[in-house]
DNA sequence: ACTTGCTTCTACAGTTACTGTAGAATGTAG
DNA sequence: CTACATTCTACAGTAACTGTAGAAGCAAGT
């Protein structure tokens, strides 16, 4: 067992990949508990910390706000019961998902389309600013 | 034709589909230039006005920042060889919508696969915590 | 004429999730 | 012992709005 493993700030920061003032960021918003400290004041982070930002890294990383992953925490250290809230959160966030990904799919082809009216013709014949002001339907 | 359709704010914020705030908002940042105010000092609009401010929706709409539209419209104004110009940066944001994509739908598949963890088993059995915080590779 | 109620005015604070900076102190390597 | 890197606190800035406060203007009903 690896133990006397501690790491300061910015050694926590290379580890999760997140900038330090990001951490401390998510320390003042209550999302981190509050470091243990050296002597001289400095944050000291163990393994334990390490999961907990990896966690809400990958959770970002997933799309969740902030607000959902405090619920999700809450939940996390909640009863056992809360497992439904739990995956209802998620299938949620699963439908925000998919709607944002039909949104920018429909975004992606009509701005295809758009630029594609520039493609071979002639300078001056470029549509794209009336395309654009004419409105996507 | 249809002549003195000057409208007010409110009504030019219905038009477009924009918050009256939004309209100032961008009167403000010079996205819209400063517009003709009654004797009292309010703020009348033509139909240019719509047309501009609709145009910008549109682009917002289409997921343009601010910044680009400034450029799409300065080389709109501009001479006509700014054409390509204008091809390069639709080019240039259907990249990034492109990969914006990309990341969403890998993104969407995890997430699926996360939640499914629940489905069925019993609730003691959740593990989308553990799943989550093992990082989405 | 008067009052009610809506719209508009300016100006600024709040939102989300960070990122960057200033200035001081502390730690580490040569 | 002297650089240089890291950390500390505290606050300003980012994007693109949204919301609020308090005052003033305007249109309609009585």
């Amino acid at each position: 067992m690896a133990r006397d493993t501690r790491l300061p700030i910015g050694g926590l920061a290379k580890r999760t990949g997140t900038k330090v003032n990001t951490i401390r960021f998510y320390e003042d918003i209550g999302l981190l508990p509050c470091a243990a400290r050296t002597a001289s004041g400095r944050r000291t982070y163990g393994d334990e910390d390490v999961g907990r930002l990896a966690f809400i890294r990958n959770a970002r990383g997933l799309g969740f706000s902030i607000d959902e992953i405090r619920s999700l925490t809450a939940l996390a250290l909640g009863p056992a019961q809360d497992c439904a809230e739990i995956r209802a959160l998620g299938a949620r966030h699963l439908l925000d998902v998919d709607e944002k990904l039909e949104r920018m799919a429909r975004l992606r082809a009509e701005l295809a389309r758009i630029v594609q009216l520039c493609d071979g013709g002639p300078v001056s014949d470029c549509r794209v600013i009336e395309a654009i002001a004419a409105g996507t339907a």
